[in-house]
DNA sequence: ATCGGTTCGGGCAACGTTTTCTACCTAATG
DNA sequence: CATTAGGTAGAAAACGTTGCCCGAACCGAT
């Protein structure tokens, strides 16, 4: 029994049923188990199955309406910190949900993600995840209204995870991180160890909605103490590590007092922490330092690094489960997931005023 | 203008073709831009196109021979340290390559491995890389053997990254790290600083592939200087931190004079740092600290982690780049990709003895 | 012996796109 | 004026699968 591979083409059920000596709409019905067939009958098509090592073609199936739908994953990139967990999440619900798992990267470029949206309209997704803040201008917002409604008109869904809402009448399913309460929590927990002259390190441009809410939150807990915010301890910067280092020691440099440090990420924690080491100062007994985002390096670091942790992965499941669920969570298609605060070694008391 | 939007039904060719009053095929060629039309036509299509927001229907478009070819990437899962830079990698030179990226986790069920890359066969996936070791069993390898020439048949192409070649006849494209070469360059770098007894933490359970080949490198590297491996200073464990901490100080407590560790991993690393900081040893001082892998907290860690860097990115990026190129790389479809150390400050010269 | 029901298998259409082949119209050329 | 070439558009087939409808065979019961 020579097998007819017409080596290049991969086998049809056309195929299957010729060796079978029966119809392709028998070997369909073998395969999917849905109708009755005769157990002579099945044993041959099997054995011609196996013999050809036959496998569906998926995209056939998606065309007549069976097949696994695919779910889309839009991120600015694969190495950062925040990502892993997020798509652990995405990915095992996804899966959980006999979804399929596309993803995509757009390195930042708002354009590029508009068109990664556009090529997953062409693939069918049945829900395209967007992760992450970025700068949004007018014309890319209206874009993204246009896109989400294009998507909710085909059955398909817009998901925001971890960026704020397009707007009220947008089609999407929203899920953020509280990053405002985080923020106020770690900042009132700086002022009840006492902590009068707290610093905060990367309040970034404003635009930018996370670094916004972060520094909110740092500012209503100022407010809720009766404390003002200083200028002098508002200290802009990026999110890595270079521009918390550099900007901690232009702090020292300065002369402006302060016992505590809120750095607007753990990336930013680990160059303040850098800084400080350097200039001699002892964590946490010179000065406290709090982190937010609770990365895997906050563990490590040391001192170990007291900071705001994000659910990341029940973000990215949460995500999933309620667009591709939505007719029953028809109300919860906005999401706020709290925050919660790890204290570990770098914050405590603040020191005695000399 | 009223837009005839069935809602849930997307809208296809021939609704475009309706309204803009024209045939199907005038509109794919429209669309396709690879056949003359009428700059007219051209216009009423297009605006059919922007009125119904019509995207193709990228499975349909498959099935006749069009649209993009998608790239598998199969990983036990997306949290470790690993994942993100080889995953970054392959998405990058999949995109670049005009392909999309799936991307599945099995969880370290070698089982369901073998499942996901079924299901990636009925995908038509144009590549499926496996990430990563895991211990093999003879049916789990005649299993991968088998599907390796039922991809290879239908012009599909198995691709394993950082794990070893299944057999010598299995059609497969495989990149490797040279982790024998690393493990000899760090252990002999420690040589070359006066060390003489040099633990090695994490020698797990020789059948991991891994694992025997740093242990190899640590064991020539002893040979090439006329030095004789140490039995009590191998110490077993796993690749986390916890075994590296466990096993550093069951080794402080035995008493087995070492000046030098060499981690398996910079995970496991990280835990003997903290065992020997616990033990108030100095570091490197009094001991020096190797690790393996470069992952991004070797760093962040204090004192910084020398370590063997492993070009993560390169591996998923010549990985993709292989497989859709084997016409021209016919015989590149093994290759062992160099690794190199980077000193930071874990190492030092051996303490004089006393 | 006829009938009704059950079990099993096949033919055909349909999914949405591209491609090949054919046909029309216009303008240019003899 | 007749012929042809070039430009433009459409009809139909094909891709591989599934679902609907129909028919054949067989069973037991009247």
């Amino acid at each position: 029994m020579v097998a007819r591979l017409s080596s290049g083409d991969r086998p049809t059920v056309k195929d299957v049923a010729a060796i079978a000596g029966v119809s392709a709409t028998t070997v369909s019905r073998v395969l999917a188990g849905n109708y009755p067939v005769a157990a002579t009958t099945r044993g041959r098509v099997m054995r011609a199955v196996q013999q050809l090592d036959y496998v569906a073609n998926a995209q056939a199936r998606a065309l007549v309406g069976g097949g696994p739908r695919t779910v889309a994953f839009i991120i600015r990139d694969l190495v950062g910190p925040l990502f892993a967990y997020i798509g652990q999440g995405v990915e095992q619900q996804t899966t959980a949900e006999g979804r399929l798992c596309l993803v995509c990267t757009h390195n930042g470029d708002p354009d590029r993600e508009l068109e990664l949206i556009e090529l997953m309209r062409e693939q069918q997704a049945e829900a395209v995840v967007l992760v992450g803040g970025g700068v949004r201008t007018a014309a890319h917002l209206e874009r993204m209204t246009q896109l989400a409604h294009a998507l909710d008109r085909t059955g398909s869904r817009l998901v925001l995870c971890g960026r704020p809402p397009i707007g009220a009448d947008v089609p999407a399913t929203v899920v953020e991180y509280d990053n405002e309460g985080g923020a106020f929590a770690a900042t009132s927990y700086l002022i009840s160890l006492g902590h009068r002259d707290i610093a905060i390190v990367g309040r970034g441009e404003p635009a930018h909605t996370t670094t916004k809410a972060r520094f909110d939150g740092y500012a209503r807990a100022h407010k809720a103490h009766g404390l003002e915010v200083a200028e002098q301890r508002v200290l802009p910067g990026t999110y890595d590590r270079e521009s918390g280092y550099q900007q901690t020691k232009a702090l020292l440099d300065s002369g402006v007092p302060f016992t505590a440090v809120f750095a607007i990420t753990d990336v930013v924690a680990s160059g303040v922490l850098f800084a400080l080491r350097e200039a001699g100062l002892r964590v946490p007994e010179d000065v406290s330092v709090i982190g937010y985002d609770d990365i895997p390096l906050a563990a490590d670091l040391v001192p170990g690094l007291s900071t705001v942790h994000l659910p990341h992965e029940e973000l990215g499941r949460t995500a999933i489960r309620l667009a591709l669920h939505r007719d029953q969570h028809a109300l919860d298609q906005h999401v706020v997931l709290g925050t919660h605060l790890v204290i570990r070694e770098s914050t405590g008391p603040a020191p005695h005023k000399q």
